[in-house]
DNA sequence: TGCATCATGTCAGCATTCTGACATAAGCTT
DNA sequence: AAGCTTATGTCAGAATGCTGACATGATGCA
């Protein structure tokens, strides 16, 4: 097909609004003292309490190992805990602590005025299909062909 | 606001979309013995020949440093070519080898057929629209607020 | 009951990418 | 002409994420 604008390519601009979209989130959370990874970490844990490292791993979309590394730099902040033993096989629930509640609350704000900047290109209706649609694509990638 | 519900985010849905087409680029490339962002470079330069280092990697969403070595295996592995000293300034344009314009074509055949499996969810009006809203988002996160 | 299979947490090693820094070259201002 | 600003390529070091591997605990099956 031997495309000539790159800017039509659909993987292209889905890279370029991730990386326009990591960026801006990198820039808004250092002040509070999170990485946009530890942040969609905690909020899967907000939303979810008691996730398994392996578990959080799969929601933040990185390995087990790093998901590992960067539980363990939360643990350390204190914005996260974990019990010392695994209650039942070997995983091990980890929870928000009250001051990760806390940062997480005013770094959300702050994310959700950057998610608000993106989708007030559109109407509401057109960004609720959006969404839609994106999950729809990436189920269609997920699902083997 | 407390959202309740990760899937409704489109942070998250974009970032699992760009998860799901990366993984599956990342395997599809491979017996090609290309990594994705290779692939993007390679594809660059096929509509931008002569591009320098620096404009590469903004390009491909990655610093020059990193764009540094990602070219120097592709001249290692005779995909690209660039002179030895520079014809202007310090800016070294880069060019597709015959070997390298023939690795792209191919790798490019796969690539352009998952695209078509992201955007079969969509109706072709829809998936135009699309990428034009995705463009869009990634304008308005660029702009300073 | 045994045993195979699978999921989890974790260690080690490596690849990739980044930040920080520096020297060089071009363009612009004065 | 001289100096300031910007852009580029590159080096060094560190952070981040990954692959491979292993032991452990749960689960399902013969």
């Amino acid at each position: 097909m031997m495309q000539q604008d790159l800017g039509r390519s659909i993987g292209y601009q889905l890279k370029r609004a991730q990386a326009a979209l990591r960026a801006t989130m990198d820039g808004a959370l250092r002040p509070h003292g999170l990485t946009t990874p530890q942040y969609s970490c905690l909020e899967q844990l907000r939303l979810r309490p008691g996730l398994s490292n392996a578990e959080l791993a799969r929601g933040v979309f990185v390995t087990r190992q790093s998901m590992n590394v960067l539980l363990r730099g939360l643990e350390e902040a204190g914005l996260v805990e974990r019990p010392a033993t695994a209650p039942s096989g070997r995983a091990l629930p980890t929870r928000l602590t009250e001051a990760g509640a806390r940062v997480l609350a005013a770094a959300k704000a702050d994310v959700s005025a950057i998610e608000h900047r993106m989708t007030a290109v559109m109407d509401p209706a057109q960004a609720q299909a959006f969404v839609t649609q994106l999950a729809a694509m990436a189920d269609a990638l997920s699902t083997p062909p």
